[in-house]
DNA sequence: AGCGTAGGTGTACGTTGTACACCTCGTCAA
DNA sequence: TTGACGAGGTGTACAACGTACACCTACGCT
């Protein structure tokens, strides 16, 4: 006689979105189908909506939990951009561990608890720095996506591999592109061996100069213009 | 006896785009699939694989589709920033005529002709306004998205209502969100009446609030740091 | 003791992308 | 004139997907 049913924990929506966010760290977004998953919790596909309300709301639900790791500390020392930088920057943290979740957040619209609670966080510390309502409405716009710790991979070296395909249209012709060439040259100059952009770079240059803009327009107290 | 066949004009990958970008501009991205655009064009599906690859294949070829619309004047009278701004903002007009580009052009990773060919022409000014490749460079990476004129929907309005359907988790409480409302109160009342952010404001102020910094940059001369 | 309900099961349907074999022409060489 | 060839459209088929719906089962309550 078999072992007794072990009587399994039993489901809830907290461990959906774990096993969710485990198997899509592992086996890639393209895996989490409600059937791989169900397999993955040994249970079968139908169960899971009992616990999410759709594959939609699943996706939701793994976005809240990646955000929820994120940490932000209060206004220190009254240095709103140390603070920012900090917050922004654990967003970053959290967003990296899970390579699936920077295009999950993309294309969610959906305002979940811990994604508004990292907004909240960021706006405050803008306020307590000194920013009006205004200038900071402002300022989560300019900082864009950038708030969750990732800006757009402009120029994705391993795409071009895995288009080879399907692609129908030729490839394109170097020479059609010599100031891209030009920058690509002199970014491989300066640092030779390395393998596509420096991404970490990237960011936090992009990141300081919004910071730094945006410290000019608080300093000088900017407001929007009347009638926009 | 019905008219003869009509000898229908030949499918052909520019037709094949044209009916599918058509297709998204009016019935919306998810009515994109081989079955309907095939329905569209008054055959089976299978006969659309004879002129593009793939699915993807074909999102590939919609966005190139829109953004060979783009028109890029050369640099004019030495205004870099006068002409990027050009660049971007009829790169904006292009993604703003199909409501699902933007979503589009996220999701891909390849870059079509039309696509280099956006990034050359913005490089190119870049560099013809005195910019070294260097900081042309991490110019685009700063520019990110909005290089295609678009910035994402940090507050999403109508996102709200689309999952109230399926949704588990319960609706947040805007006593946890201070920050947020006190901002978008004061939002409100700048622009008593509008529904939503002012998304062209806020992608001009953004766009400006980059490219004045960048100009700074070149001014003095700015160079990445040694070793990274 | 019995009943309601939360939670897991089983089956079924419609839709998707696309592989594969087929057919039907127009073009061109012999 | 013929006959082969290849480009391009057809038909069938399959596996995978999300999820609606009816069902069962077992626990907590009165």
């Amino acid at each position: 006689m078999p072992a007794p049913p072990a009587s399994r924990t039993p489901l809830s929506r907290p461990r959906v979105l774990a096993a969710a966010v485990a198997l899509a760290d592992v086996d890639g977004m393209a895996a989490v189908s409600m059937r791989h998953l169900a397999d993955r919790l040994g249970v079968v596909p139908m169960a899971l909506y009992k616990h999410v309300g759709s594959k939609e709301d699943l996706l939701d639900g793994m976005v809240d939990t990646v955000l929820g790791e994120v940490v932000t500390a209060g206004p220190r020392g009254g240095d709103w951009r140390a603070a920012v930088r900090g917050a922004v920057l654990s967003a970053r943290a959290a967003v990296q561990r899970h390579p699936w979740a920077r295009r999950a957040i993309e294309t969610r619209t959906v305002r979940t608890p811990a994604v508004l609670g990292h907004m909240e966080a960021v706006t405050a510390l803008l306020l307590a720095g000194g920013f009006s309502p205004d200038l900071a409405h402002h300022a989560m716009h300019a900082l864009g996506n950038r708030i969750w710790g990732f800006s757009p991979e402009l120029f994705d070296e391993t795409a071009e591999d895995r288009a080879a395909g399907t692609r129908t249209s030729p490839a394109p012709d170097p020479a059609d592109y010599p100031s891209i060439i030009a920058v690509s040259l002199e970014a491989r100059r300066r640092r030779p061996g390395a393998a596509g952009c420096d991404e970490d770079f990237e960011f936090t240059f992009a990141l300081d100069l919004l910071l730094d803009a945006l410290d000019r327009l608080r300093r000088d107290g900017w407001e929007s213009p009347t009638g926009a």
